[in-house]
DNA sequence: CTGAATCCCTGCCGATACTG
DNA sequence: CAGTATCGGCAGGGATTCAG
């Protein structure tokens, strides 16, 4: 039968997770997904990679991702479990971010995610012409 | 060096597109999400990594999804190099969808995806209610 | 300094109807 | 059968402003 595809690894055979008709969030992918939506996630997840990082921090490392946005994932993040938080009292106030172990186990996922179209020679084809207002 | 984060795979080191400091279309992370985008599109890649599967067959494995963004997300995905179409000429009309070389290699990415959340025990938290004027 | 609140604009997604 | 055309609703994201 021609396609041996992927194999079965250990989470996607019998579980009913993986045979869901439309999308979900039990479905572990979506979950990811979810996690690492949004513009900038991504970028924001590969500074705390680094190590910890204050507020200021990140906003000199992405210079042109705004206040709300990096609040709202920063938000995000820590709802998902990515991030921790950590106030510090005093003043001037300060805020320390750093991934939690789960967030540190996103490195894989990015790196699956990096490997895909770095291993892609081939270029997307340019998109389709109809109408398209830019 | 604090950072060993992931080991250093062929990729990540000097590459430019690692630093980033702003979302771009250049960056591999980019790429890859940018070909999974959208709602539907991993239940449909789910489908061709079983096999060729005609528009039909696709509609009736995705109910729930109209024909409307059916049709947006095989094009986007061929687009993105991700599936094959074929139009077999005769009545009735018939197209058969597969998964390109390029495709078949999302599984591994897929599976990381799966495996991140699939590990995760610890479900994320409730969302923040401030005021939520629902 | 670290965010949250507001406003506006754009793009996505779903439903429906129509064509080759 | 396999799509495209059109429309409306809604959520995402950017700029600006305000608060602890």
């Amino acid at each position: 039968m021609t396609h041996q595809t992927v194999g079965h690894p250990p989470g996607l055979p019998d579980d009913p997770r993986a045979h869901v008709t439309e999308p979900t969030p039990s479905c572990p992918v979506e979950i990811t997904l979810e996690a690492l939506r949004g513009r900038w996630t991504t970028l924001v997840i590969r500074e705390l990679l680094q190590g910890e990082r204050t507020y200021t921090d990140l906003r000199q490392a992405l210079p042109a991702l705004s206040d709300k946005v990096l609040s709202d994932r920063l938000a995000h993040l820590a709802r998902s479990n990515v991030v921790h938080r950590e106030r510090h009292p005093g003043w001037p106030p300060r805020t320390h971010y750093t991934l939690t172990p789960q967030g540190h186990r996103l490195a894989p996922v990015l790196q699956a995610l990096w490997d895909w179209a770095s291993d892609n020679h081939q270029p997307p084809n340019p998109p389709h012409r109809t109408d398209q207002r830019t």
